[in-house]
DNA sequence: CGACAGGTTGAGCGTCTTCAACGACCGTGG
DNA sequence: CCACGGTCGTTGAAGACGCTCAACCTGTCG
């Protein structure tokens, strides 16, 4: 089965949530910390390349991440696929479909996942009730766009060679602030295939656009994924720098 | 000069706010209407070409455009410029300026345009007070999210004569719905440049394309803009369709 | 009048695509 | 047990799409 429901005896309590001690979030208050816990209606586990979300869809819920690394995509109908974002540890999937009608796109687990589940119809009273919450959704909301304000310029305007580095430094960022990676886990699982689609490449330049990378010795090729060996020589290539948030909301 | 600040006894009051009236904006409460009238703290004037916010800049405003087309672009050291989206009235502008740091990306008018200014510092007494405006605030950041998805969909996956007729009939879906286009004024004010910057194409092989959509008769292309003559028509060239909600917030 | 911005067109070239084939690996089933 | 298909990665060759360079035209503005 590509996922299930945890019950909830066995679930994570919002108290003791596992990304709440990293210090890169922010902290909630006590009243805070008991309305998300009541918001809180269900864990989703999910296996790798499991479809959270699909386009089209009217989802009841939204999530946010607690384990594992996704993407966002959308395809048209011929097939051809663009990867939007990536998701990991601290993101919330599903907020268009909350707020708008249905999802404009669709969510797939590149790991196994596990996501923290909402009701939607419940959404409006946290606005309601704490605007350091709904702030924080506009928070990231913002944020999410200031990502895809980069990744628009790095499609329609850098080469190939600076779009492959732009994307590894950034996934090598995110999964840093969320966790993911440090200093001895340096692997993003991502296939080819993956980065070709958020490249808007094919996958036989993007292979040898990777190559590049590999004989410069920033990066080193693994089984469906990559080390990333020298992230600061990558950024030069894209001519990118990460912006520094001391501390982000989470919800 | 490029822009001046209206005195407050010349400019638009709220409650006689030249949007409000379009029935396509959702209509206010009284409180809210007292709330946003307190809000506005003045009135932008710019003329065409005027750069609004500056990449970077800490602005310690933000905005609602009223009037005019403008466009938001980010650009590499090099000079490469990216078109990111496209502002109409009833959008907002330099909201990640105002929930973030600072902008990551700048605003350019491309016909004179008046803009309604309010106070960043006073954002979050917004969130504090009024649920409803916080939700409509999050409502446009996933809007815009879900309009920068499509075009990296389209960066990305579609050949240059989709993207452009993809940007060409988007650009008349935003026009319309703001009130700026319809059946008599078809005419929407971007330069080729501007196209080619947006599509992340070359202006030369810009122009073969726009060509080849007027050759089908799809736009007329005149000084410094073009007319859109057949949207359906666009929009099968593109395989896409603007989706069709009734009423948008606006703030 | 000259300078400049915007648009148009042709020629040549390079990046990236498609097609094709192949090797490695892995899980499944005969 | 091995054969098989499927996914993933790799490489070469040919050709298309889009880029750069270059020239020229138009209208506008100081």
């Amino acid at each position: 089965m590509a996922s299930d429901f945890r019950q909830s005896s066995t679930r994570v309590r919002c108290s003791e949530c596992p990304l709440r001690v990293k210090s890169h979030f922010r902290a909630f208050s006590g009243e805070e910390l008991d309305f998300v816990s009541n918001f809180k209606r269900g864990e989703l586990n999910t296996d790798a390349g499991a479809t959270v979300l699909v386009e089209g869809a009217n989802s009841a819920h939204l999530y946010t991440v607690l384990e594992g690394w996704g993407f966002r995509y959308k395809i048209l109908e011929d097939g051809r696929r663009q990867i939007l974002n990536y998701v990991v540890p601290g993101d919330m999937v599903g907020l268009q479909g909350a707020v708008m009608a249905e999802m404009q796109h669709s969510v797939e687990a590149l790991t196994p996942m596990v996501l923290c589940m909402f009701e939607r119809s419940r959404l409006f009273s946290l606005f309601e009730r704490h605007a350091g919450l709904a702030y924080d959704l506009t928070w990231l909301a913002a944020r999410e766009e200031s990502i895809l304000d980069e990744h628009l310029l790095s499609i329609g305007r850098r080469t190939a060679l600076e779009r492959a580095a732009y994307l590894l430094a950034f996934l090598h960022e995110r999964g840093r602030l969320a966790g993911l990676l440090d200093d001895d886990r340096r692997y993003v699982p991502v296939t080819q295939a993956h980065v070709a689609d958020t490249l808007g490449l094919s996958v036989v330049h993007t292979n040898k656009t990777l190559k590049r990378l590999s004989d410069r010795g920033m990066i080193r090729w693994l089984d469906r994924g990559c080390d990333i060996l020298d992230v600061r020589a990558l950024c030069e290539v894209a001519n990118w720098q990460p912006d520094e948030t001391r501390q982000r909301p989470f919800i």
